[in-house]
DNA sequence: GTGAAAGCGCTAACAT
DNA sequence: ATGTTAGCGCTTTCAC
């Protein structure tokens, strides 16, 4: 069975190719009995469109990119629930499919983002967690739509923002802990406090000056932001005194340190409160549950897709930055 | 700045189109200082290949792509893991990309999985959780590599089929069970008894046969495989009589149950003793953590994408059957 | 409203 | 060892 295109179609419908091309691409140029026959044709010929012979003619592949460091989807079911919203909101769309990137090496034997995006003609990309400002400036560059999700560089033109407000994320919990009674307060982190890391930091702050409580240096323990980064906090925890609660950037890394107490004489929550961050699926399976500050990752993922979709599609958006709302999932770990 | 092509590259350095192409896809037909040359102007250049370009001329896209029931991703953490697992193979080949099926729709309006592989040019296809044969026969008549994961269906020429030994694994599950000294074993399964879960629970016989137990009928709980069904099979087990142990063919609705359980009076594992499988990574965080069958699915992933490379650059693969071995992790739930 | 034809960037068979 | 050239299937400008 030879494969049929849309010379095939032309030549059984009695048309030119061209007309063909723009019934396929909705291009309403032609009678509508023109257009019926040529799509009966199309059926009875059992006629699929050629994206790559589509994507060199006009340099748009249908095809949005996800880059995203390499490891992550194994760290921390964070990323998962992102991919997942993002799968979610591709397989709505007609037309677009999602590319995972895979290793493209540039000269310098390194993986380029710019190389991938422009070998596979990628229409728009999404971004998690690359903050090297350099390379968004260079796919910048190129011109096509892209998110980054919780990162933001105003001086990118082609950008949209996917965040959360995660001062008032740190806020939250840390003011939540502090109406429960709570008095000594310790904040977990990653080991790099980038830029989310620091706002919910500075949440943290905010409660405190709030309530007239003074925030202890010796109460900040920064660790890897996964499972075995919180074991390690809590080996650490179990060390330190007079901390009554926790307020967690990641619920990952709570998983870590409720494991570690639990095999302590400390019980939570009556020994050590603790809040997470993130709302992960397994928050609500753990035991006991735990309480946390949502962020909807799911929420997120779709988002970000929604958002180039629409973009590509020729509506104008209004607003480069997307704010997710959080809020507070009250578990029984505080 | 103009597009950069091999044509270019070719008048720049001398030669044609054919001696740059050849270059570019390691053919060796050219004096060594001919090939250096075209490299070099390919740098200084910045020369960038178009991939749909090749795609039209040679048919094939260096594109995987990845069919997944919709809604998967979301249900269980196992899919994630699956393509953490496919990920982290597809980054170590240095053409490939992995692509995420969107939402193609044939002429009945439904997603048409061989009409994406062909618009899309795939030269490789893996499935998961799609049991229809007849889709998987058109698949098959493509004529592109394609791995289905957890299941077989021997009659396909071109499939490399990615198992484990399911019936071991309920039987080595509902032996360790036995071998605690727990009688009373329940059964819960899937809502649709499925050739995974129909082998789980054969092995759940043997264990028994093999002790002289008789399993009772009643014993056996079905309900969705998820958090949410694990939930219901908590409740009804609540009102269930004499039962002292479970295996559940899941992690996930493991989870659920122990949840109901907590908010009861029965305790695990003194009142009620629990096996998973699957071996999630929150099956380790969990308190207590969960006594299940690892199934290595991050392998599992990994796998289904090395044999297809393997496949796609040539190599001849002796099985089409690649077994995952499974062992028993001994949790704190039995 | 429809058609003819050039061209997108690359490959591969055939020449030299 | 290198060059010539005819496609691959589709889009798009321009002409009718």
């Amino acid at each position: 069975m030879k494969k049929v295109t849309i010379k095939d179609i032309a030549k059984e419908a009695g048309v030119s190719v061209a007309t063909v091309s723009n019934v396929i691409n909705g291009i309403n140029k032609c009678t509508p009995e023109t257009k019926d026959r040529i799509l009966k044709v199309m059926d009875a010929l059992n006629y699929k469109q050629n994206l790559a012979a589509k994507a060199l003619a006009t340099n748009r592949s249908n095809l949005i990119g996800f880059v995203l460091n390499k490891g992550l989807l194994q760290e921390n079911p964070f990323y998962s629930t992102l991919l997942s919203g993002m799968d979610s909101a591709i397989r709505k769309s007609e037309n677009y499919d999602l590319l995972i990137a895979g290793a493209f090496k540039d000269s310098t034997g390194e993986f380029s983002v710019t190389d991938w995006i422009q070998k596979r003609s990628l229409d728009a990309v999404v971004f998690m967690g690359i903050t090297d400002e350099e390379i968004l400036k260079d796919v910048d560059k190129l011109g096509i739509p892209m998110v980054l999700i919780d990162l933001k560089f105003e001086s990118l033109k082609n950008a949209f923002f996917i965040t959360i407000d995660d001062e008032l994320g740190g806020y939250l919990a840390t003011k939540h802990l502090i109406e429960k009674g709570y008095r000594n307060i310790a904040f977990i982190g990653g080991k790099y406090i980038d830029g989310i890391m620091k706002e919910r930091y500075e949440g943290y702050l905010r409660a405190h000056l709030e309530a007239k409580l003074e925030p202890s240096e010796k109460n900040i323990f920064l660790e890897n932001v996964s499972y075995e980064g919180g074991l390690k906090v809590g080996e650490r925890l179990l060390s330190a005194d007079g901390i009554d609660a926790i307020f967690c950037v990641a619920d990952i890394m709570a998983f870590g340190i409720m494991k570690t107490l639990s095999k302590s004489d400390k019980n939570i929550p009556e020994n050590l409160a603790i809040i997470g961050f993130d709302n992960l699926k397994s928050s609500e399976y753990i035991i006991p549950s735990l309480t946390t500050i949502d962020q909807n990752i799911f929420l997120k993922g779709k988002k970000s897709i929604e958002v180039l979709l629409d973009k590509l599609e020729g509506k104008s958006l209004n607003d480069k930055n997307i704010v997710i709302p959080i809020k507070l999932i009250k578990g029984e770990t505080t």
